[in-house]
DNA sequence: GCGTGATCATGA
DNA sequence: TCATGATCACGC
C-alpha cells in the first residue's frame, strides 16, 4: 500500500517522478498484471496510476484525494499531445434535482482541481510500452468555468423539465451527457415529460476532446 | 443498480 | 476520420 500524499506539492512531485516511465515498468514495479489490451479492462491505466499515487477514494462519488481537494485523471494522448478520447467526469442524477446548483454539483467539485496525467497511448503502441508524460495540475480559468457551468445548467434544466430523452451527446459546447452503464438495457429513475418518474438509461458527464486538448495545450512546455 | 476507472466500435 | 452511443471490470 502506497501512503497518501500529504500535500498538493508532494502529490505533484510524485506524479512528476513517474513521467517518462512506461506502463509496463510501473506495472512490474507495483505487481500489476498487464492485460494484452484494454478491451476488457478499460480502466486499467487509471487504476494503475491511482495506486502509484496513493489515491484513496475508491468508487465513492468524490475526488480521488479528498483531503487535498484534487481529482486524478489519466488522459490518453497522441505524439502531438492531443487527447485521443473524451474524459468521463461523473454520473448525473436524473431525479430529485430540485436544489441542484453548479456550486454544489459533483461536476464542479471534481473539476475544481484536477491532476492530469497524460499517457502516450496511440492504439498501435502496445499497452506495456505506453509512456507516462508530464503531469498537469489544473483548475478551470474563468472562461473555462463559465463554459462548463452554462453547459451543466442547460443540461440540468432539461433533466429537471423531464426532457432527458431529448438530450444527446450533441448538447453542450464543452461538457456533454452520454450513456454510462453496463449496457443499453440498464435502467434508472428519471423525471418524465409530465413530471412522473420514468425508467431510462443512466447517463454521465464527459468533457469534449476539444476542451481537454485546449487545456493541455495551455500547459504545453518544451 | 450505482459509481468508480475508462475505451471500444460503428455509423455518419 | 472521428464523435456518439455502447460497453467492460470491479466493489458493494
Amino acid at each position: 500500500m502506497i501512503a497518501k500524499p500529504q500535500s498538493e506539492t508532494e502529490l505533484f512531485e510524485r506524479a512528476q517522478s513517474l513521467a517518462g516511465l512506461s506502463l509496463g515498468e510501473l506495472a512490474h514495479r507495483e505487481g500489476f498484471a498487464i492485460p494484452k489490451d484494454l478491451k476488457r479492462e478499460k480502466g486499467w491505466s487509471g487504476q494503475l496510476l491511482e495506486w502509484c499515487l496513493g489515491a484513496s477514494a475508491g468508487s465513492k462519488p468524490i475526488q480521488d484525494f479528498p483531503e487535498l481537494g484534487i481529482e486524478l485523471k489519466t488522459i490518453p494522448i497522441d505524439a502531438s499531445g492531443k487527447p485521443l478520447e473524451s474524459t468521463y467526469v461523473c454520473i448525473t442524477p436524473l431525479c430529485n434535482v430540485t436544489g441542484s446548483t453548479w456550486h454544489n454539483s459533483n461536476v464542479y467539485n471534481k473539476l475544481s482541481r484536477v491532476l492530469w496525467i497524460p499517457i502516450l497511448a496511440e492504439r498501435h503502441i502496445p499497452l506495456d510500452q505506453r509512456v507516462v508524460a508530464n503531469p498537469i495540475l489544473w483548475s478551470p480559468n474563468p472562461q473555462q468555468e463559465q463554459l462548463l457551468r452554462s453547459d451543466w445548467e442547460e443540461i440540468m434544466e432539461m433533466i429537471a423539465f423531464g426532457q432527458i430523452e431529448q438530450i444527446t451527446a450533441r448538447h453542450g459546447q464543452v461538457l456533454q451527457l452520454r450513456p454510462k452503464a453496463a449496457n443499453n438495457k440498464a435502467r434508472t429513475s428519471a423525471i418524465g415529460p409530465n413530471g412522473q418518474l420514468i425508467q431510462t438509461l443512466p447517463r454521465g458527464y464527459y468533457l469534449r476532446t476539444k476542451f481537454t486538448a485546449a487545456l493541455l495545450q495551455d500547459y504545453f512546455q518544451l
